[in-house]
Parts: C-alpha cells; sequence; structure tokens
DNA sequence: TCTACCGGTATACAACAGTATACCGGTTAC
DNA sequence: GTAACCGGTATACTGTTGTATACCGGTAGA
C-alpha cells in the first residue's frame, strides 16, 4: 500500500475518487451498512437501530446503496410479504477503505488535538 | 488489509469514518491537494489549475485544509509578499486511502455498468 | 371491530453547500 | 497614469441534502 500521494494522478483517477465519495456520501449510508451486517435485515428493524433516522431518509439511502449494488432487496412472497435488505459480496470489497478511515480518523483526531 | 465489512464496528468506528469522509468532502478538496502537489503552489496557480472553481470557494476549502493541517499556508515577507500553499508530511498519509478509492472506483464502474 | 405492526410515501420546510459577479488594496511593468 | 497581476473578500443567489410530520393500504391478533 502506497504511502504517498499520487503525484501524477490523472483526470481519470480523479472521477474514479470522485465516484467513491458519491457512493458512500449521505449522511446515514455507512450506519446503514453496518446496521445491515449486524444482523438488522429488514426495513423497521435498520430504522430502530439507527435512533434519529427518518423513513424517509431510510428509503432513499437504501435505493440508493441499492443502485450502487451494495445492497439487495429481497422480497419473500409470503404472506405477509417479507422484505429483506442484504449486503452483497461486493459491498465487502468496501471493506478496505472503511478499515483506512478508521485508522486514519483516530490518527487525524490525535493530529488535530494538538 | 481486511476484505470484509467489519462486523463490530463500534459507534466509536464509526465517527472516525465520518471525521476522515467530512475531511475530504468538499467538491474541490481532492482536486485542490492535487494542484498542489503537481507544483502550483501560489493562490492564483491553484485557481488556473482547476479550470471552474471560484476564488470563493478556493479560499474557503483552502482554510478548512489548513484547518486540518492538511495544508500550510506560508508567507515570505519579501516585496511585494509571497503566499505559497504546500501540503503536509501528514497529508501524504492520505495516499492510502486515495489509491482504495481509485481501485475501489474503477472497479465500481465495472459492476455498475453490467 | 379496534389496535398495532409492516414497508414504506407525500408534502413542506430548514440548513448547508456551492455559484455568480463584482470588487478590494497593494505592487509591478509599461 | 494606467493596466495587469497578486491574494483574496462581499453579497446575493441557487441547488442539494436532510428534517418534520403526517399519512397510506395491507395484515394479524385480541
Amino acid at each position: 500500500m502506497p504511502r504517498t500521494l499520487p503525484k501524477h494522478a490523472t483526470a481519470e483517477d480523479m472521477k474514479y475518487v470522485q465516484d467513491t465519495l458519491y457512493v458512500i456520501s449521505g449522511k446515514w449510508k455507512m450506519m446503514i451498512i453496518l446496521a445491515i451486517c449486524a444482523g438488522n435485515n429488514r426495513f423497521k428493524e435498520i430504522q430502530r437501530a439507527i435512533p434519529d433516522i427518518t423513513p424517509r431518509m431510510l428509503s432513499k439511502e437504501l435505493k440508493e446503496l441499492e443502485q450502487n449494488k451494495l445492497v439487495v432487496r429481497k422480497v419473500y412472497d409470503e404472506s405477509p410479504v417479507l422484505i429483506e435488505y442484504g449486503t452483497t459480496p461486493y459491498c465487502k470489497s468496501f471493506g478496505a477503505i472503511i478499515h483506512e478511515m478508521i485508522r486514519w480518523g483516530k490518527e487525524h483526531r490525535k493530529i488535530i488535538k494538538r
């Protein structure tokens, strides 16, 4: 893993970075993913797991996550119909970034505090 | 580098992630950092290097980057006074995340396109 | 029948991020 | 003196993001 800034990052590279940022931007997206990973798979479960989120935001963010294939929405055609959200294997590829962010954020707080 | 999502990420961890996201959020921050890395160290140089940025935004983003110690503002007391922006060694610790984002964004575009 | 849960949607609004446009005082080059 | 560059600031606006609050039809249990 390189520890220097890319000196020759192209405009193309920047687009990729912006894409990645776009996909995870949004106040609740990360929390939603983690809530699902923690076993909250139904709409109301996720809502309860994330105290202050409104159903409107949850609905909206879930749709975006689904479009970006980080989350799948499964409909079980029982009665009453059961809906479950799950993370995709692809979503797990996100792990590296999340861990890097935790590490960097931790470090950052130390740096800023002095 | 772990390739799975953190199953037991704490609320604390989430704060760090949000912090990291906060520091690099902003439409122009990444481009500003890369522009400086590419050798554009003066205000107007950076402005010319990033075609559509307004001086207001450049000023604002530079201040935030300075507060977060990713960028330093050096004043050379010649006449006329010369001001130079530079990235900090700390800023380079960001490299890992940028590279991860480029990699992931590239991958993501493939995934989404099919 | 009444209440409560499910998976959401509708409408209106507030807050924040970003843009457009003009301008500032100081310095140097013609 | 006047034009152009430097490093920005001021004001007003637009656009996007997130919030608040209420509500929907369908199902299940008492």
